[in-house]
DNA sequence: AGATGTGAACCAATTCACAGCA
DNA sequence: TGCTGTGAATTGGTTCACATCT
């Protein structure tokens, strides 16, 4: 098959519950490559990755048709696809506010580095933390903490579109202002908060606590013991 | 209308996609409450937890009726009705294994304590970690890192059924595995791989990476610039 | 009058099952 | 023969619009 280059099943519309399953899919088709391994099935592929596969088979159809019938796919090939789809073959510079114990947490994440994602920028409004050295990618590369009022100076040096908000949820609507304000578009939001943004701006948001609460929801169900 | 003490709409089946808001409602009501706020819409409630009224309504319909037509909710009535609905009435004894920057950070997270979840263990495999004391919880109570080894001995006896791992991706199956050994049954996975249980274990992932990763794309699809 | 609670219509996502190709 | 890719059927979730009740 003549390997059109923009595709032909992807163009406009890939389905959310889609793309939210792609990263998964990336990490275990890295990890087989890594593995040596260079054709898997769906039924495999779909089983490392928690899925069904009839699911798996329908969420990469949307990408193109990328396996070959009577065999499976081609790893190095399939994550390759999936990388160039989710952007990640692209340099994406990410600023983070907030440098407590999450923040810390984020910046030196491995699997930040390794997907195109580099933090070029932490800060926080504890004047106790400024200067702070943080080691942030994969090898040795650290970044400087600044303070809070370097903000917009930080996003435009860096050429940051991306903002991760770690601070406390009071200060989190102010922090999402001014990196609006500032030219970033996508946010990943772990204040407590719902937060205000322009139609323009994507929000992603991860809550620790309402994650406990969903699964306690579910235990509560699984005992049905005590009364009052 | 006589309360009847086991909810009419409510019995079995709660969508899973209400479930998920549950959380965000009551934490919006708490403020409220906090603030002083007797009665609030559907309208204004929707709107502060960033969904459509008509959602807002539809969720809170699968719980019972609470509300009072021409005039809105009870705001300390529904909290405590959706408090009870997830599950925040009861005591939930929490084990933490991995106490790395996101451990710490998951320890004193705040938003724990004041909804019934209580850590009653910390664990770690790196001895430098062993001893030391994290406050953990609102006021000043502390816990101290105790050796993995442990880990079967700390979830008997602090009666926890909720585990959160929050290890390196390698340690994080097996750690599983101990957990669920040991008779927990809902875990809450940060290790970004996909963990292996029997039917009985509830288990949700967070991956810091995974969030990024949809930001990223959506990101990609609002810059239609540059080209290989 | 005014806001809830809900059937009905609509849309998105999953599952089924098999046609089509290597 | 064996596994992908995909229409068709099904299930789950959202939106609409209004009957219902205070």
């Amino acid at each position: 098959m003549p390997l059109s280059r923009a595709s032909d099943a992807s163009r406009r519309g890939i389905p959310e519950a889609t793309v939210a399953r792609l990263p998964v899919y990336h990490r275990v088709l890295t990890s087989l490559v890594d593995q040596g391994v260079v054709t898997v099935s769906s039924e495999e592929l779909a089983a490392a990755s928690g899925v069904t596969s009839a699911k798996l088979r329908k969420d990469l159809s949307h990408l193109g048709s990328y396996g070959t019938r009577g065999v499976g796919y081609d790893t190095e090939y399939l994550v390759y696809q999936i990388a160039r789809e989710l952007g990640l073959t692209q340099d994406w510079p990410v600023v983070i506010i907030g440098v407590g114990n999450l923040g810390h947490a984020l910046a030196n994440y491995g699997g930040f580095a390794s997907r195109g994602f580099r933090v070029v920028g932490l800060l926080d409004a504890d004047p106790s933390r400024i200067g702070e050295k943080i080691p942030a990618g994969p090898q040795g590369s650290v970044v400087e903490v600044r303070p809070i009022d370097d903000l917009e100076d930080v996003v435009h040096e860096g050429g940051a579109s991306i903002g991760v908000i770690a601070t406390p949820a009071p200060a989190a609507q102010d922090v999402c202002d001014r990196l609006v304000a500032a030219g970033v578009t996508s946010i990943l939001n772990f204040a407590p908060v719902v937060l205000t943004t322009p139609p323009h701006v994507g929000v992603r948001k991860v809550d620790l606590a309402t994650e406990l609460q969903i699964l306690a929801f579910h235990e509560q169900r699984r005992q049905p013991e005590a009364r009052s």
